[in-house]
DNA sequence: CGGACTTTCTGCAACGATGTATCCAGACGT
DNA sequence: ACGTCTGGATACATCGTTGCAGAAAGTCCG
């Protein structure tokens, strides 16, 4: 049917390895049986089978992405920019869903998806740090997101500790002294919930305001669920003066619920997010939010991974890559 | 290495093909000898590898997604939900970024990446309908999301001129005589600026409102772009009393753009937007737009590839599917 | 009881590439 | 002239599966 390494072959008048050679780029051919196979392979239109050569040589030349839900926008926005830094380096990206669902991570972690996959960006949600660690495999592997202070693993992340300290830090500059925090429970410690909780936290004790459990929120990462949750602190008699939002979903989820309320923000209600994604930039009022260096991320954890499974970064204990981050200050929490 | 199919005929004593034919449910074979096979498998922790299966085979299990830019709400939102139709049927997604750019869109019909994958779900935005019938290749091939009144392709599409007539009537009804339109030129009347322009112009006809050219602003389908268009028309004599954006993304923007110079929303202009994407919802003001059955258009371009796939659809001429849309009114023009 | 089927299982080739070993021709040194 | 070395090409095995053909054993029927 296609178009063989043998038609070529038999075209050029070379054996089928010389093909291979040429497109291995062999060091010791002549420039013209190089050429003689060159064109063959233009006349014949002759393009590899890449499904062959990965059987053969072990390798796909696929990343593996695991990520909760590819329609949250921080998500979204992450595989957009990976994958775009990947196809630079002559990789794609092969994404998973895992709905946050222990079985799926696992799935992921060890099952078919794997075996396609030449390493994994993965963003455990519903996965233990040990329960990976387990069950890791051989291929390289980068944990993504949220910080795991484990030397087994390679991670990129982010500064959620620092960064929700210092936007919490900004809303209390700015003279709120109830602020609600919703996306976590009180217990969270770990986990991009927990982190981004111990820094809001910190802030409070920097600046000296009582910490009140009331105003924390569980809450999933999404608009609706935002919304919900800011409701029920509504109907609630717990006053508060501002919102931070673990990530920008929910902030604008929980500042639409606000605004259709009658709650005025920022006047009322201040609003901070978390992630930075365009939306936050065009919302009404714009969302104060951190920019957690999602380029940054994209960069160094492809970069990272890619080496890996190149052999170029041959570190034993995990290498551990922290990107910066910015406060956006806009209009929700001036 | 890994656990072979030699391994597992080894471990329960029969040949390979018989794991095979086990594997792959061959009718004739005692239930002793599965119940040995499958105990072997399960033991040595055995799975298949599907390079090999797909290089014997032919099939990877794999539908190759092809849009502009999965950052995108829409897409995002739209590519989350194929993903999770495809694997109900055991099958996987690959997505492909094209920017919109005509040779990457070819090379995605073409290139590797098609080899990679079954069959093809396909965004034209650059690729003329005759050159992509030129290229198509042999694999299964559904064109996805605009219409192409062409014989030649499968299609599963919205009702793109109905729906821009729809809202623009509902635009027109609340007193609306001024509708500014971004994201296409006077001149498009293919694609889906094109066609959603047609209903729009539509619209006015039946209301017997003139249609003014000025009104038609170009611009891409992105927040920034619909914020600058919208910009443009606020900065120019010409007044409008309406915004419809042919998408929503482009309709934020713009929405945000006349906030900020102090246009009240509804009240001075009406926005309405097209896509309803989860943001539209928890926009302040929500956002006026219509629901292009998204859900439909996912589960049958996912059961019309497969089955094109499997063999299960066999018609000659091109299957065309056009799913129902619904408008969602909302604050921004009630 | 013998031939014609079925049922159950097996061996070999093949999918299309790459790794290893090897071979041949010419250059080089002595 | 002879052995050694190296550049340039080749043959063969191999990756882990599935398709095809067929063998062996059991069943059926006249």
């Amino acid at each position: 049917m296609a178009v063989t390494m043998n038609d070529v072959a038999r075209a050029a008048g070379v054996s089928l390895k010389t093909v291979s050679n040429v497109l291995n780029d062999y060091e010791f051919i002549r420039p013209a049986t190089r050429q003689k196979v060159l064109d063959a392979i233009a006349e014949l239109g002759y393009e590899a089978n890449l499904t062959a050569r990965s059987l053969r040589s072990g390798k796909s030349r696929m990343l593996g992405l695991v990520l909760s839900d590819l329609s949250a926008p921080y998500y979204a926005e992450l595989a957009s920019r990976l994958m775009t830094v990947a196809s630079a380096r002559g990789y794609r990206v092969l994404i998973e869903q895992s709905a946050a669902l222990e079985a799926n991570e696992l799935s992921a972690l060890q099952g078919p998806f794997r075996q396609l996959t030449d390493g994994l960006l993965f963003t455990p949600l519903a996965l233990e740090p040990d329960t990976v660690a387990g069950r890791r495999g051989s291929k390289p592997l980068v944990m993504l997101g949220e910080h795991i202070d484990d030397a087994r693993f390679d991670l990129v992340t982010m500064k959620n500790v620092g960064a929700a300290q210092a936007i919490t830090a900004h809303l209390l500059a700015g003279g709120r002294r109830r602020i609600a925090v919703i996306g976590a429970a009180v217990e969270d410690h770990t986990g991009s919930p927990g982190l981004r909780l111990t820094g809001y936290r910190a802030a409070l004790a920097a600046a000296g305001v009582d910490f009140d459990p009331a105003l924390v929120v569980q809450s999933e990462w999404r608009r609706d669920a935002g919304a919900a949750a800011v409701g029920e602190l509504l109907d609630s008699e717990i006053g508060f003066d501002a919102v931070f939002g673990l990530n920008d979903a929910l902030a604008l989820g929980a500042m639409h619920e606000l605004l259709v309320r009658g709650v005025k923000v920022p006047q009322d209600v201040a609003v901070a997010g978390f992630d930075d994604i365009d939306e936050a930039r065009f919302a009404s009022p714009s969302l104060t939010t951190v920019s957690p260096g999602m380029e940054e991320i994209a960069e160094r954890s492809v970069g990272l991974l890619i080496d890996r499974i190149e052999g170029t970064e041959t570190a034993d204990r995990g290498v551990h890559i922290e990107a910066g981050f910015e406060l956006r200050i806009r209009a929700s929490a001036p």
